[in-house]
DNA sequence: GACGTGTACGACATCATGTCGCAGACTACG
DNA sequence: CGTAGTCTGCGACATGATGTCGTACACGTC
């Protein structure tokens, strides 16, 4: 699996980041866990190594306290998990998902039309 | 979460249905372990009632060997989880994880291809 | 040295999953 | 009828991932 899948703490963990760039751990968790004990501290830092070993954050070690930074745009995690559901699921083409999706209408006039306008400048 | 996430044994029973439209267990188990000392029949039994549970596949209790048929396309439950990422990841919008594959040239030309005409029928 | 702040990491509870075993129903056949 | 074989229903358990917590340790400042 080329991208990890992200477990939902990590991925709100991951919001955060991708939302404001680079926070270190005291901050994520004031924003995560608001009220919370301040044991959550340790909660946070098992996040960050987990997320730190699948890759998907940077650890700036040069600070006192680490400055951490997405590694991967949520597009891309976005676009990697979806390649790896095509792969699991439907041989590795996206085409038949996105077929579905549109006769299904479940596409919105407008992501229609964004879509094919991607579609022509792409080729 | 509108189409649950199948685990993989269980993927692995519905790609048997999709492919061969309605099993028995003891086809299943046939086909799945097909070395397999016969205590997989509970095993298999276990599968295919939380597939039924989950509402995948529909299970005809008419003949003495009930017969299971698969309730959801393979490209449905493809495109069901593809929403499910959406939501996860992007908002619901499907347009950015497309536009970074486009961008990244993760689809081939015959997808691209495909993909117009799909878009272009389908206004 | 004491204290505050931060990191490293072991430990645990919980949950989904895959597996197994057994009780009970039903059928076939003597 | 009784026994054997086949099947379903479901409880139980091992495992692995995840979220949480506690503690040990490092490094500053006073």
């Amino acid at each position: 699996m080329t991208v990890p899948k992200l477990a939902n703490a990590e991925l709100a963990v991951m919001e955060r980041l991708w939302q404001q760039g680079s926070l270190t751990a005291r901050l994520l968790r004031e924003q995560l866990y608001p009220d919370a004990a301040n044991s959550m501290h340790g909660t946070i830092q098992r996040l960050l190594q987990r997320l730190e070993d699948k890759g998907f954050i940077h650890r700036d070690r040069d600070r006192a306290a680490h400055l951490f930074t997405p590694r991967i745009s949520r597009d891309a995690y976005a676009a990697g998990r979806l390649e790896a559901l095509a792969d699991q699921v439907t041989g590795g083409s996206f085409v038949p998902m996105i077929t579905h999706l549109v006769e299904e209408r479940k596409l919105s006039d407008a992501d229609m039309e964004r879509l094919r306008r991607l579609l022509e400048d792409g080729s």
